[in-house]
DNA sequence: GATGAATGAGGATTCATTCAT
DNA sequence: AATGAATGAATCCTCATTCAT
């Protein structure tokens, strides 16, 4: 019992520690070496539970994903008229991204390699997120503040889009124009900007 | 002279397939070798020309960002009205990251590492760019058509998240989601949506 | 006692699974995982009832050559006369090789690791093979039909090198030659060959 | 020029060390690390000369081959009666054998391996040993000293499965039967019995 | 200015075996 | 008698880089 108690913590552990260094240096540029020497067990270890250098990363992508995965689970934008929903939805995104860097960087990873590593079980047609969405825009439309016919998926790319990008990349944004998009300062002003990108988007429309 | 040109051109032929292996497998994954295979010339010139594997890097992202920088140079939109201008120039924006797939995941890259490799030299604070922003907007307003009292900046970050998104994400977007945003038929719409969330968000405003 | 046969079944399903894996890929490149994986049990087991790799190995041959052993206790040829009965012998191990080229395989394995792992009290020295072979050449000599004076073991060595041979080298002499040792249409001719070549050796003679 | 004399006495250093070493141990067996061991430069050579471990095996079998064929271009067996031609063919092959037990324990292990190494480039399809087999079952069969009607590619067979599996088979052979093939005592009965071999066969026949 | 040969240091992976129960 | 988890020590191989001319 404590020997498979142990066996999932070291497994967890390896996890962790493949997670950082896979988002710290992409997928070649990670060190199996290093993995396993900020690990308890030993680089033998790790092939027991994960193959391949290859395993260990889809299971890093494929634990952070689960992880996001839940935490949207917690989505509740119900009680609220749909143009504070839809701002308050664009308001979580943004923390979201403001607090998972390291997933951001790993879905970055992920698309340089073009998605290979990311299994199709991995697949998210109906997301839970997706029909809040879905139901908020519903409910905007029916009582008139969304004038735009909006495609909910359209409207989530569009936040993610924003939130994402000044993650992602703050960096070469920051050498290149000499703002910090990370700045404490600026958050909240990207915060606000991020709801009223997608409310003005939705008010308006073609109607 | 003519070896001159000679070296200027085995230059700009390694150049230009270090860009393809760089874009194409990140930093740590291109592999000098394959790069010089695909040269006429051999992996000692490549040193020769760029003393190393991150010198080289970093030349074809300089390389890269001159590029980009003088089809910015092309922009003209000053015959028209600040709405339709600033549409126009989501659309260049647009189709500018269409055109560049490999621009876009050379950027990627490079905030992988950080921007580490992206001297400051490349910093671009008067960017043309920016001003043609800054007067479209300030046409706009004067013109009252633009409540927004917007910064230029952060309207380029706007439409240069959504545009680059769509390039950037697209493989675990389709994985996740089931859509290709690369898809033809959705391109135009992709288009439009870029250039009404930029307008909406400008004609609205917190007046 | 159930689980004394179950024992000795595990027992003998990791042998013959053991025998399998060893003559197909030799010693060193026989794999301790693999044998185990295609057994019902698993890999603690083959060490428990075998030790190691190397004593697997040699219980693998040991059974193997108890089982040649055994096909041989049934060479009847007492009621044929001397040509036809060293013809028939000739013809028996022709079927013997053909019928058992995983044996074969063995012994080549065997002999590459210079017959380290067999033990000597294999040994056959008494071997009544050899004793049918040493009583046909007496009745021949007595008969008049063998005028060459022959070694049991010599005329032994000379029939089974002929069909060891063929079995053994067929790959390389496949390649090097354009001739399918083992093609159907060949085997009675080979067959025929190896008896004629051990009749006419004996029939003729120094005298 | 000294360092392309270099560069080629190096590489015939590795595939002289490797040719040991593989004979020794076979493929599986044969450790990379201890071949570059035993030669002057590093294991890295290895893999800039030959690629891979198989291909420094592939680049072992194919000196072996070219090997025997150049020796096999002076056979000199013209101005002998056909009797005393086949006897002489059969004794330079026992000889060769005895001389090389490397070369055979290497075509021992290429045959557990199926020739897969073995490109098809090495057939030797117009053996000018052939050539020389074939003349003189002509000549014999015109003189009427041969009788049988036998092919040259089985008489090569013949002769060599009885000198290959002298040399292969001596350990289990000998540990078997307590019959040392390699004494010296018995060298030259055996050289004898191959020779008597051939010659009784293709006097006899079906005729 | 140009180049073929060479390489030290690391990198991912595999192997037979044993521990703890 | 039986076993799932764990592992030290190799093992093959690759990488960016430099030497010698």
């Amino acid at each position: 019992m404590a020997t498979v108690r142990d066996a999932e913590r070291t497994r967890a552990e390896i996890l962790a520690v493949a997670t950082q260094e896979f988002a710290e240096h992409g997928y070649s540029g990670a060190r199996v070496d290093v993995i396993a020497d900020k690990t308890r067990t030993t680089k033998r270890m790790l092939y027991y539970y994960f193959e391949s250098k290859a395993g260990l990363y889809t299971a890093v992508l494929e634990q952070a994903y689960a992880g996001i995965r839940e935490r949207e689970q917690e989505l509740d934008v119900e009680g609220l008229d749909p143009v504070s929903a839809i701002r308050r939805l664009a308001e979580l995104t943004f923390d979201h991204h403001e607090a998972h860097p390291g997933f951001v960087r790993l879905v970055m990873i992920e698309n340089i390699h073009r998605a290979e590593h990311l299994a199709d079980s991995l697949a998210d047609l109906n997301s839970p997120r997706m029909d809040v969405i879905a139901r908020i825009l519903e409910r905007g439309r029916q009582e008139g503040v969304f004038r735009r016919d909006a495609d909910a998926l359209d409207v989530h790319m569009m936040i993610t889009a924003f939130c994402f990008y000044r993650i992602a990349n703050q960096h070469t944004f920051g050498t290149i124009f000499g703002r910090d998009l990370m700045a404490d300062e600026l958050r909240e002003r990207y915060r606000t900007m991020a709801g009223d990108m997608v409310v003005d988007y939705l008010r308006a429309g073609s109607g």
